[in-house]
DNA sequence: CCCTGATTCGC
DNA sequence: GCGAATCAGG
């Protein structure tokens, strides 16, 4: 079997459909589904969530700021946030921001603090001493809110076409989870100026460098 | 083992 | 360009 422009078309849109490429190998019939996936590589079509690719683990000592780390709300990769100059959504896949526990505990040893008593039986708290660091509260918001006129005028899910930006905004299951519906970029799924986040150019692999011999606060490579 | 997608490399 | 072989995580 060949690649013809049907079953290159059935491949993309079963791709970007999510099916897996086992599926796909399926359905299309004829070809394996390792034949699939280089294709789709080959196509250039290939932002989809692999088992194998770490999701980037920004894994920086941070040794600075001691206690006052602010749990960074929720920024889902892809989303856009009007202050911040770059999403970069990068190749990666949308749902894994990654939730990082939260164990407060700054690693104290447990050495007694002696407290004193003041004369209405309050307990004295040493200078220093701060209260227990609050747990951040869980800041997904796992359940959708009821469907709501926020939507209205959006680009749905069910709005998506071929023709439209399938760039999504805000987090999905929230009420005014969207997409940017521009009209795309000929041969892509984006608009232009949504294509310039989701490729960004790579140098060849052979050329890149490794991560592991990066000791610390290494530039972010992405 | 099963699944997944990614990558390599001879064809 | 193609895809089997291989890799590697779940």
């Amino acid at each position: 079997m060949s690649w013809t422009d049907e079953r290159i078309e059935a491949l993309k849109a079963m791709w970007e459909a999510g099916k897996t490429a086992s599926q796909i190998a399926d359905e299309l019939g004829g070809v394996s589904r390792n034949a699939v996936i280089g294709k789709a590589h080959r196509l250039g079509l290939q932002a989809r969530p692999s088992p194998v690719k770490p999701n980037e683990v920004a894994a920086e000592p941070a040794a600075a700021e001691p206690v006052a780390a602010a749990p960074e709300p929720d920024v889902a990769p892809w989303e856009e946030p009007e202050p911040d100059p770059e999403p970069e959504p990068v190749r990666a896949a949308p749902p894994a921001p990654a939730a990082v526990p939260p164990t407060p505990e700054p690693k104290r040893d447990a050495e007694p603090v002696l407290r004193s008593v003041g004369p209405g039986g309050f307990v004295r708290q040493a200078p220093g001493e701060q209260q227990p660091p609050i747990a951040p509260a869980p800041p997904r918001r796992l359940v959708p809110a009821k469907p709501s006129p926020e939507i209205a005028g959006k680009t749905t899910l069910l709005d998506l076409n071929d023709r439209v930006c399938k760039w999504p905004l805000g987090h999905p299951g929230e009420p005014d989870f969207h997409f940017c519906g521009e009209k795309v970029n000929p041969g892509f799924p984006y608009c232009v100026e949504h294509c310039g986040h989701a490729y960004q150019a790579q140098m060849p692999r052979r050329d890149r460098r490794p991560p592991p011999p990066l000791p610390f606060g290494g530039p972010r490579v992405r």
